[in-house]
DNA sequence: ACGTACTTGGAGAGCGCTCTCCAAATCTTG
DNA sequence: CAAGATTTGGAGAGCGCTCTCCAAGTACGT
């Protein structure tokens, strides 16, 4: 740490005193003074600046000069208090996983998975000009608080990425009659709006490639195998496998982060030597799975055909490049908030759900 | 796209009638209620909720009571409106860069760095119980109403990022008072505080090392020629080579990309058939670097050593791992949230800068 | 000319909360 | 036990905005 010592260490020239938010006695221009500028009433300058019409023209534009010459800025915050409209949707992440040194938001955030959910969903939300308000829920208490908040109007809906198995949150939230939109289908059924891929469907599409391709002895590496994502992957995996024939499937599961992989690769290859085709739930583990396959001195794709899932940008970036499963992460995570949208524009829209489609993108790993 | 005939495609059992926020005529409980229940008045409520001595005992519990009985949660907007706080800061991005179908912005949120910075932030703000507003301005008209907001108290305070080299925001934040903190030195001199990387540091344990292992002809990757975190790599690679005597140093530029990286790569391959080190600005860039050097023949480290710059999740999971030089972003980060908090909770600190030292993590690939 | 219908602007009541006053109640103390 | 010092609870004025009402103004038909 050095900090405590190095503050204020390089000087710049222009410092000034330090200032408060506003510069004492300096308030800001509110609705009833550019009224008094213009010369008009309270409700004439809030009918102007919202729009709305049945208003003489005239006015208008002494309004609008008026609110110029004062550089009146609208109070987001006591707009919403009263439209209850805060033009601000939540990003909720759950972290029960996580301990003391917060190892697992770590991880999470690092994911490439949260940016390129961040990444769709603002693609869509910046053009209605709403923001996104990141929060992470742990505990029931938690839970309750970001529920209650939520009822209040302090986000006008949320999105729910990345739960724990069986977490209440989504039941809280359709109770409480909130607008939400979940990333990747819940555990328990809930009547909520999801964005799903059809991950059995991945799965399978990984399966036919690695038999086609002629593979002997076939492995899997998962996720955890309690969130739907990752089961989801395994059953499709395996009932694609057994319709090929091949009634067992050696799995071993980690944690879709890089280390977990290469245990895992290094696990699957102890008690089963001839493995020559694996199937790994996403593209970090496949990583990890390429350096154990590596250091075994297997080659890939010749003694091991490897098929990841998600293509995301380590998957061009491994050597060899990945065959692997488009997630179409992006695209979901905008189309969520575009559901989110309008439900929250239309509340008496039904309850939805869309599932995308993967595809197979064949590279050099198998 | 599928969504358009998917919606409501997997049906629920459980689906209800939709309902808008709030169930009709059910309408949340407020101080008023409280008070009503616990007999008291709307100030005695309040005193009790937030903590404020002067209240006997007895009444205290009555209140507590009543809160538990009514279900109350506090509306935090109200209470916003009055404290002029909100228990929000906000992140700061900008694209200026980015065109129509927003290129831009889907590769910065793609990249790690974007996520080891929401986790450093997030790990301490969170046990303040702050929420992150994401917020993106590109234009003029944005940045405006992006302060216009923020001095009303939309957030508490903001942590600027990744902003083009000369953008006006950091100015215009300090003249409006707003309690900020870049990450990343302004471009140009402003009193604003931030937390930084010595990034010619950094650069220069590259140039040693290289130069150390015996490189003959060394080249350079940067980043943008425009913004401070890569001018600073390229000055202070470009003194420390000096000063071992290479006067010269071949140099592309690439934009933080992979892709980007791999042509800059192959340009300086074709340029200076004999390279044999070089330093690529950043790990991103450096493995595209890697996969040119590959397809030319080159074998790392023995024909040509690379150093990168970040160690971000992807200098591990390179083939070779990438030596590079460690930037501790997600401290950086960390340390930015707390110096915001304090500075917003003691507004007449002074202008302050941390900066942080790099350290060389080496592997394999140098 | 008058009455009716429509347009337009203003007054004012909140949204839910905090916090400053002030009065009442309680406790000191000579 | 009176007079002052101290606690404690309530009334009420906002924070800055929206939006419903209502009155005044304008246009039209008979």
């Amino acid at each position: 740490m050095c900090y405590k010592n190095c503050y204020g260490h390089r000087k710049l020239g222009l410092m000034t005193a330090a200032s408060g938010r506003t510069p004492v006695g300096e308030r800001l221009p509110t609705l009833e003074d550019v009224a008094r500028v213009a010369g008009v009433s309270r409700s004439t300058v809030s009918r102007v600046i919202n729009g709305i019409r049945n208003v003489d023209p005239q006015l208008h534009e002494v309004v609008w000069n008026a609110v110029g010459e004062t550089g009146y800025v609208p109070n987001r915050l006591a707009r919403s208090l009263v439209t209850r409209r805060t033009g601000t949707v939540a990003l909720v992440v759950s972290d029960s996983e996580s301990h003391d040194d917060d190892p697992f938001m770590g991880r999470f955030f690092a994911d490439p998975y949260f940016g390129r959910v961040v990444g769709g969903l603002m693609s869509v939300l910046r053009q209605s000009g709403v923001q996104l308000a990141l929060q992470i829920v742990g505990t029931e208490e938690g839970r309750k608080r970001l529920v209650g908040d939520l009822r209040h109007g302090q986000a006008d809906g949320v999105i729910v990425l990345s739960l724990p198995a069986h977490d209440p949150l989504p039941g809280m939230l359709t109770d409480a009659g909130v607008p939400a939109v979940m990333i990747g289908r819940p555990a328990d059924p809930v009547p909520i709006n999801y964005v799903d891929l059809a991950n059995d469907t991945g799965a399978s599409l990984a399966a036919d490639h690695l038999v086609t391709r002629g593979c002997q002895l076939i492995g899997m590496i998962s996720g955890p195998v309690d969130v739907p994502a990752s089961t989801d992957r395994i059953s499709g995996f395996r009932r694609s496998m057994a319709r090929h024939g091949y009634g067992w499937v050696p799995l071993v599961s980690g944690n879709f982060t890089r280390e977990s992989g290469e245990d895992a690769m290094r696990e699957l290859l102890a008690e089963n030597p001839q493995i020559d085709g694996v199937f790994v739930a996403n593209d970090l583990m496949a990583l990890g799975a390429l350096l154990a396959l590596r250091d075994a001195g297997r080659r890939i794709p010749d003694d091991v055909a490897v098929v990841g899932f998600d293509d995301s940008s380590a998957a061009v970036a491994a050597n060899p490049p990945l065959t692997t499963v488009r997630h179409p992460l992006e695209d979901m995570a905008a189309e969520s908030a575009r559901l989110l949208l309008s439900r929250i524009e239309d509340a008496s829209m039904r309850v939805s759900s869309v599932i995308y489609e993967p595809t197979l993108v064949i590279r050099q790993s198998a």
